[in-house]
DNA sequence: CGATTTAGTTATTTCATATAACAAAGTTGG
DNA sequence: CCAACTTTGTTATATGAAATAACTAAATCG
C-alpha cells in the first residue's frame, strides 16, 4: 500500500496541497520564535517594503479578504510592529507603516524564512526551481483566468 | 502597487498558497455536479484503485486523520459509492470497496478532473510540468523529514 | 445636494484540520 | 492464560482559515 495514492499524484491541486501541508508546518515552526504566523509575516513583509499602503491595497497584494486583514493588522499594531496613521487627504483610509521594531523582527524573520526555504527546496537544483516559481505563477493566473471566465493565453 | 509581494514571491511556499486556492476553487467547481469535494474525490479514487483497504490505511495514504475521515466514508457510504465491508479476519477493521456506481462515478469525475488538470497547465512545457510534479514532491518529502527531524537528503 | 462608491469594521458562517478520549478487538510478554 | 498494551473506528470538541452580509464614515459623482 506504499502508492494507493498514485492515480491522484498526477494532479498538480492534489501534489500541491500535500506539499503545502509540509511546507506550512515548518514555516510556523520557523516563524514561531518571532510571534509571527504565515498571515502576520507575509502582511509584515509586504508593509515594510511598501510604507504606507492602504489595508485595501495590502489585502489585494496578499489576495486576501478586507474583513480578514482587520484582526491582521491589529496584531502586529498591538505589537507595535507597524502604525496605522490616517491619512491626510483620505480621512477614511490608513496608510500602514512599519516602525523601527517592526522592520528589524521583519529583517530577522526574513533571514530564518530564507533558511526554511533553503532547507525545503534542497536537493532540487536550480533549473528545476526555476520551473517550479513559474509554472505555480502560471497554475494560479490560469486558475483565476478560468475562474473569472477569461481566455487562457497558450503561452 | 502592481508587485507589491515581490519579496515574498521568493518563496516557494508563498507561491504555493497562492497558486492552491485558485486550484482549490476551480477543482470544487470541477466536482461540483457530481456531488464531491476534494476529500470525498479523493478518497473515493483511492479505493476504487484500493479495493479492500481499511479506513487506517486510506487515511495514512491521503495525509489526513482518521477522525476526519469518518464523516468522509459515511458520505461515499450513504450515497451508495461504496461499501464498508466488516474484515473477516479482523473485526475492528472495515474493508472499503467501490460499488459498480460508485467506480462509474470515479472515471467520470476523473475525465473532468483530467480536464481541469490540462486547463490549468496550459502554457506549461512538458519538462516544467515534471519539474513541477518533481520539485513538489522533493518538498513534501523534505518537509515531512525536517518535521520528523530526518536528514535530508542532499539529492 | 442626493446617490453611489470606497475604506475599514463587526458579526456570523462555513469549512478544514487537529486533539482527546473512548469502546471493541487484537496482540504481546510474563 | 492473563494483564498490559496497541490498533481500529468513532465521538466530541477545539482551532484556524476564509467568505459573506451589513454597517459607519468619508469621498466622489451627476
Amino acid at each position: 500500500m506504499t502508492k494507493a495514492d498514485r492515480t491522484l499524484r498526477r494532479f498538480s491541486g492534489y501534489l500541491m496541497k500535500r506539499a503545502f501541508n509540509a511546507v506550512q508546518a515548518d514555516v510556523n515552526a520557523t516563524l514561531h520564535p518571532f510571534g509571527l504566523r504565515m498571515v502576520t509575516f507575509s502582511a509584515l513583509v509586504v508593509i515594510v517594503d511598501n510604507a504606507g499602503l492602504s489595508q485595501s491595497q495590502l489585502a489585494e497584494s496578499l489576495s486576501i479578504e478586507r474583513p480578514n486583514l482587520v484582526l491582521v493588522v491589529d496584531e502586529l499594531e498591538s505589537r507595535g510592529l507597524i502604525l496605522r496613521q490616517r491619512d491626510k487627504t483620505d480621512r477614511r483610509a490608513y496608510r500602514l507603516v512599519p516602525t523601527a521594531p517592526g522592520r528589524k523582527l521583519c529583517a530577522s524573520a526574513l533571514a530564518a524564512i530564507d533558511d526554511h526555504e533553503a532547507r525545503l527546496t534542497a536537493g532540487i537544483d536550480a533549473g528545476d526551481r526555476a520551473a517550479l516559481v513559474a509554472a505555480l505563477g502560471r497554475i494560479e493566473s490560469n486558475g483565476r483566468n478560468v475562474h473569472e471566465g477569461r481566455h487562457v493565453a497558450r503561452s
